[in-house]
RNA sequence: CGGGGUGUAGCGCAGUUUGGUAGCGCAUCUGGUUUGGGACCAGAGGGCCGCGGGUUCAAAUCCUGCCACCCCGACCA
């Protein structure tokens, strides 16, 4: 190994090396996140920030152009709401943070930081619906909660958290099953779109959903190291909180009822997500929608004349739609800045150099592949516009790769076992749907029954965890 | 909460065995030369050696108590 080539390898561990501290290495190095004093809470710094702003802008217009409305609802709830919904508090009661003081008085009734928002959200709701008129209530908040979590990983588990949840009621059940199916696909479409992520989507099983939901759907990414990460999930609740907080309306036909509910949300463990399935041994990959710098340009011999003033005349030729940035830091050699941005996971970087002038061309290379080549000044915006949409299908389409390569059928539990064992990834089977069988497959392999997919396929008539009849064809895996 | 590990400059570490002026690399700052894959020279700043107690003429180093963080399990968006 050259010198040249140590430098980079130096400052992150290969993945095939030591794939978390390939991870902790990307996420502080790259500038993403800090540590911060309290343990679990992380700081997420301005270049982790924009990324999570540029999902919450693509997420926000998919959610108003389906009707949908923002609002906030308090950081606290008081516990006897929380306690409302028997399901909900026995799920949530052991990471709830609590506020017992305020100033130095005791409060009477202590308080919680919100875990997720359901019980405050339909205590309003009861106070406000009246009438089948009224119907959707379709809002949606931007947020962070917080769940007093054992350990913790920048994104993907943190003790506080910034998310989305959605939080609707409708008139009927097949509306409300509607809406449920509604957010989850826009929340694939995101997944693909925005962030080059393939995913699963499917119900998951009664042990594994949202604690006091009726049902819940989920999206299910695979990541480079094989296990599964739930990016998103989207509940069908029934009239389980509706009644318990006696959300009621006048209906058609005259009579009282309750609404049926749903809620839904994604958080910043996507962020984590985006990291570990384009992320190479550089550093980071970003899908290019979503980059906060979607072309870095890196002026070479910057002193000579003529450099910087060209520099600006291109950014300036790109438009203001493309994220363009000009590094001219005199300080740092444009080697240093080669590294510097191919770890931050800038898709495009252009190299504008006195001999690039001379030939009217410019160097651009492309994160996804490695590849420089030189091309011409004149039409610079159609080359990069389509460059980026190229970067960005060539990505989804590696890691949809990767995730059938790593997608495999079982044919009885010790071929799972050893399967689980040797090479981690989606483990497609069929499934009793009793619940001890579901706790022996995690009690044995630590794997989970990550969702059952809605396309399902007939794998065969017996479980192949337990021998017994199948129910489900399902997708198991180990999951963050 | 169980098992293992680590605390010395912003980061990464040496020094601890055998007590004796707190060091190295990177980063930072100043000046200059450089600039097409992590540049070079000269200079500078930066420390409660995790915290408390003890032993000693003398403690980063020995004894002791505590704390924090990391990794592996159990719990989880």
């Amino acid at each position: 190994m050259s010198k040249k080539e140590k430098q980079f390898v130096e400052d992150i561990t290969p993945m095939e090396v030591d794939f978390p501290q390939w991870y902790t290495d990307v996420i502080t190095k790259t500038d993403l996140v800090d540590y911060s004093p309290v343990r679990g809470f992380m700081v997420i710094k301005p270049y982790g920030y924009a990324i999570w702003e540029n999902i919450q802008k693509y997420m926000d217009k998919r959610f108003k152009d389906t009707g949908h409305k923002n609002c906030y609802f308090p950081l606290l709830i008081p516990e006897s709401l929380l306690k409302k919904e028997a399901e909900h508090v026995e799920g949530f009661a052991p990471e709830v943070a609590w506020v017992t003081h305020g100033g130095k008085e005791e409060l009477q009734e202590r308080l919680c930081v919100r875990p997720t928002s359901e019980t405050i959200i339909c205590s309003m709701y009861a106070k406000w619906l009246k009438s089948y008129r009224e119907l959707p209530y379709l809002y949606n908040q931007w947020c962070s909660v917080v769940r007093w979590e054992k350990s913790t990983r920048p994104f993907l588990r943190t003790s506080e958290f910034l998310w989305q949840e959605g939080h609707t009621l409708h008139e009927t059940y097949d509306e409300a099953q509607e809406e449920t199916l509604q957010m989850l696909g826009i929340y694939k479409e995101t997944a693909e779109e925005l962030m080059a992520i393939p995913v699963v989507t499917g119900r998951k099983s009664d042990k594994e959903k949202f604690a006091g939901a009726y049902a819940t759907y989920t999206m299910e990414a695979l990541m480079h190291d094989g296990k599964a990460l739930q990016a998103g999930t989207s509940h069908n609740l029934g009239q389980h909180f509706t009644k318990a907080f006696e959300i009621t309306f006048l209906g058609r036909n005259g009579e009282i009822q309750n609404p049926y509910h749903t809620s839904w949300g994604v958080s910043t463990r996507l962020i984590g997500g985006i990291i570990m399935v384009h992320g190479d041994n550089r550093g980071l990959v970003l899908p290019p929608r979503l980059a906060p710098i979607q072309v870095i340009m890196i002026p070479i011999a910057q002193h000579k004349e003529g450099v910087l003033d060209k520099a600006y005349e291109l950014k300036k030729l790109l438009g203001d739609d493309i994220r363009v940035e000009i590094d001219d830091n005199d300080n740092y050699s444009p080697g240093w800045k080669f590294n510097e941005y191919e770890m931050k996971g800038v898709p495009i970087r252009i190299e504008v150099g006195p001999k690039d002038i001379e030939k009217n061309q410019v160097m651009i290379s492309r994160r996804d592949t490695l590849e420089k080549q030189a091309v011409p000044m004149e039409g610079l915006r159609e080359t990069v516009l389509s460059l980026l949409d190229d970067i960005h299908n060539n990505m989804l389409e590696r890691a949809r790769k990767h995730r059938d390569e790593n997608t495999y059928s079982i044919s009885d539990f010790e071929d799972f076992k050893q399967k689980m064992e040797e090479k981690p990834g989606f483990a497609k089977g069929m499934w009793c749907g009793t619940r001890e069988c579901e706790d022996n497959i995690k009690a044995e392999t630590s794997a989970t029954i990550r969702c059952m997919p809605f396309e399902q396929e007939d794998l065969g008539d017996k479980c192949h965890f337990c021998g017994k009849e199948a129910k489900h064809m399902v997708y198991v895996a180990k999951a963050y």
